[in-house]
DNA sequence: GGTTAGGTTTGG
């Protein structure tokens, strides 16, 4: 991939880089911190000439100093730039040019220094995930031929619709289907990946390189490539992409909400708006047009008889045959049958021999063939790969009454069968390597024969979850970008002043409750403004169901403030249901708005529908459902989320309670239980209330504009 | 410059 610069209007302040970077002051780089989301930014002052090391690596070091601490004693660090990252900045970069690098190493020098450099020095290179930015400031014309550098042209991307045969073009896509890179029977490794973007037409790409790195990284299904200089061939009657001289691609995660940050071979590439921007919407389109439900699979969950992708980290190998080579890999969780164990001599195991031990239990045997061996060979022990369509299947041996679960890897590439590596950086390996950590090896010892609702139980008490969570947090990071104009108050001025006010906090989360969905769901009446359980949810659904033998009361539809339609159910004891279309000021309103409810619906019925409409109420015509369902007015009960935060800062402690019928139901679980909302040191937005009649506590917080996606502020 | 593969699973 050619190097390319991003070109910047000198004076202009705002540099256009992923949001989930955030700058760092050189004053507060230590080794061993977490700069993961962290770039720093200078002017390049020196570099010196690109040289290479002992072991051929490319290496280049370039002085760089934050041009914003002038003032400050320390305000230039060495940054020391390997291998093919070394070769490009080399090439392109100049004295004087506005650098910024992400994903770097911070290494402590070993004496202190008296220069006014940093006591550390950056380590950059490909490998640590790095990621430079260059913005060079614009030349005149006589300067610009004598500058051994050029500004990126200005690429045009084809949509799939109009590719012509003979043409190389540039494109973007969403993957439909990939087949993770492959040794070919010719001379290269092989990827064949198809496309569809809004135009709703596919193309598939059969991509071959002798590099393994130039071939686009692509882990899952959604993902999104931009792909430079593609042949498209016609082939069969359809049009075809494959590779052509000077073939290049970006590979973006293609979660709504997850940083722009793309996986290439050359992390030296041009990086504006308008990339970030499509690939934000093409991530849109992908959410409603592609069905992403892949086959991904823990082993606590794999069923016979079926193909699993699985993402695991690699225990032990071993050579079985010519034709056949065993991996041992684990996830952390308890395949829930009897897993078969290929007998291989230990002398031709290669593993950590304890770890193996301790682990033998989780671990399971999976046997790869033919095309996929040579591959599987060169994999290093405790490396994370995701293996893609493992075959599960069922068998019993001649000596064995009881039948185990065999796993295989058949040759051939199939469905995309084969075996991909995943970087560190990976986020399911990230998530991956926290749970495996927590996995408690003195429990996965002792359960022999435990099963998959046991191994659960990792989880099953508090403290471990908390860990687990804790963990988490350490690596999230969130950006405020609401109520900025509200400054952040002290819990303890909070405690001491009277509702209803709105504030700012910024407090660390010591607990929160409840930790299961249905148990934050509270019913609440408008009118007394009490608030009562709802039924435990078995019970919940047998008082439901129990009322469905009754049919709704016909007596009841249909009334001034709401409109009524019945249906009878499909399954083999007929149901009646009723939804009432509740008016307001007498006219109905948008189904999305409108407060429905819902007479003889399931729990899981209800469920559905409190997804789709404002406000849900199940209600039942029997005369001892009106004693706990008041029918004679209408909003009597509504549907309350409640979450109850323990929340400390240095002044106070303070119980807030997360009360939100306003957008009801908008806040998924697990939006709430993942790592965006538990931040180690989360911010919100609360207004403090105190209705009469309610007893909830001290607090109410009313989350508001901020809780409205994935990764929003707090 | 250009073979390889050109999606669609199951044996060992």
């Amino acid at each position: 991939m050619p190097v390319q610069l991003l070109k910047i209007i000198e004076g202009q302040s705002e540099i256009p880089l992923p949001s989930h970077l955030q700058k760092e002051n050189l004053k507060h780089l230590q080794e061993g911190c977490d700069h993961t989301n962290k770039y720093i930014q200078g002017v390049v002052t020196l570099s010196y000439p690109l040289t290479k090391l002992g072991d051929g690596t490319d290496f280049f070091k370039i002085v760089v100093q934050d041009s914003d601490n002038l003032g400050s004693q320390i305000n230039s660090i060495n940054v020391l730039i390997y291998g093919k990252m070394a070769e490009d900045c080399a090439k392109i970069l100049h004295q004087g040019e506005t650098f910024i690098v992400a994903g770097f190493k911070v290494i402590k020098l070993p004496a202190a220094r008296e220069d006014g450099r940093h006591n550390c020095h950056l380590e950059v290179s490909e490998e640590a995930g790095s990621a430079i930015y260059i913005y060079t400031k614009p030349r005149t014309t006589a300067a610009s031929e004598t500058a051994s550098v050029s500004v990126a042209p200005k690429y045009v991307y084809t949509p799939l619709n109009h590719l012509k045969d003979g043409t190389v073009v540039n494109l973007y896509g969403v993957v439909k289907f990939f087949k993770p890179p492959y040794i070919s029977k010719g001379t290269d490794y092989c990827s064949i990946v198809t496309l569809v973007d809004p135009s709703n037409v596919k193309l598939t790409c059969s991509l071959f390189s002798g590099n393994l790195d130039s071939l686009p990284k692509i882990y899952k299904v959604g993902d999104i490539v931009r792909f430079h200089r593609i042949k498209i061939r016609e082939y069969n009657g359809q049009m075809q992409g494959i590779t052509s001289g000077g073939f290049a691609s970006l590979t973006f995660d293609g979660t709504i909400g997850a940083p722009v940050v793309p996986r290439t071979s050359s992390r030296v590439y041009t990086f504006i708006d308008e990339e970030q921007k499509t690939v934000e919407e093409l991530r849109i389109w992908a959410a409603s047009n592609i069905s992403i439900s892949g086959s991904a699979t823990k082993l606590s969950d794999v069923q016979p008889m079926l193909f699993f992708d699985l993402t695991c980290q690699l225990l032990g190998k071993a050579k079985v045959d010519g034709s056949s080579f065993l991996l041992k890999v684990w996830d952390g969780t308890k395949c829930p049958y009897r897993t078969w164990k290929v007998p291989v001599e230990a002398k031709d195991l290669e593993g950590e021999k304890v770890l193996l031990h301790q682990l033998r239990n989780l671990a399971v045997d999976i046997l790869v063939y033919d095309n996929h061996v040579q591959l599987a060979e060169s994999l290093k022990i405790g490396s994370f790969l995701r293996i893609y369509s493992i075959h599960v299947k069922q068998a019993s041996a001649d000596n064995e009454d009881v039948s185990h679960m065999e796993f295989h890897l058949h040759g051939g590439t199939c469905y995309g069968r084969g075996i991909g590596l995943l970087p560190e950086s990976n986020p399911d390996v990230k998530e991956l390597k926290e749970f495996l950590e927590s996995v408690n090896l003195t429990d996965s010892q002792n359960m022999e024969s435990m099963c998959s609702m046991d191994i659960d139980s990792t989880f099953g008490n508090v403290t471990d979850l908390e860990l687990h969570l804790q963990r988490c947090q350490q690596l999230s990071v969130t950006v405020l970008t609401d109520h900025q104009d509200l400054s952040t108050t002290e819990l303890k001025t909070i405690t001491n002043s009277a509702a209803p006010q709105q504030y700012r906090i910024r407090a660390k989360l010591r607990t929160y409750k409840p930790q299961k969905l249905h148990q934050s769901v509270k019913l609440h009446c408008s009118k007394c403004n009490s608030l009562q359980e709802v039924p435990d949810r078995d019970d919940f659904d047998f008082i439901l169901h129990g009322s469905a033998g009754t049919a709704p009361n016909p007596e009841l539809h249909n009334t001034s403030w709401y409109e009524s339609v019945t249906w009878t159910t499909q399954e083999q004891k007929q149901r009646e249901i009723a939804i009432h279309f509740v008016k307001h000021d007498e006219m109905l309103q948008h189904p999305e708005d409108t407060l429905i409810m819902i007479e003889g619906g399931t729990l899981k019925e209800i469920w559905k529908l409190t997804k789709k409409f404002k406000c849900v109420i199940p209600v039942r015509s029997t005369e001892d459902d009106l004693e706990l369902l008041d029918l004679s007015a209408p909003f009597l009960l509504k549907y309350v989320f409640i979450m109850k935060f323990t929340l400390v800062d240095e002044t106070a402690s303070l119980n807030a309670y997360l009360f939100d019928h306003e957008k009801f139901f908008q806040i998924p679980a697990s939006e709430i239980l993942t790592n965006n909302f538990l931040q180690e040191k989360m911010q919100m937005t609360m207004n403090t209330l105190c209705p009469p009649g309610r007893k909830l506590g001290q607090f109410a917080v009313i989350l508001k504009e901020g809780w409205e996606g994935k990764g929003s502020s707090l």
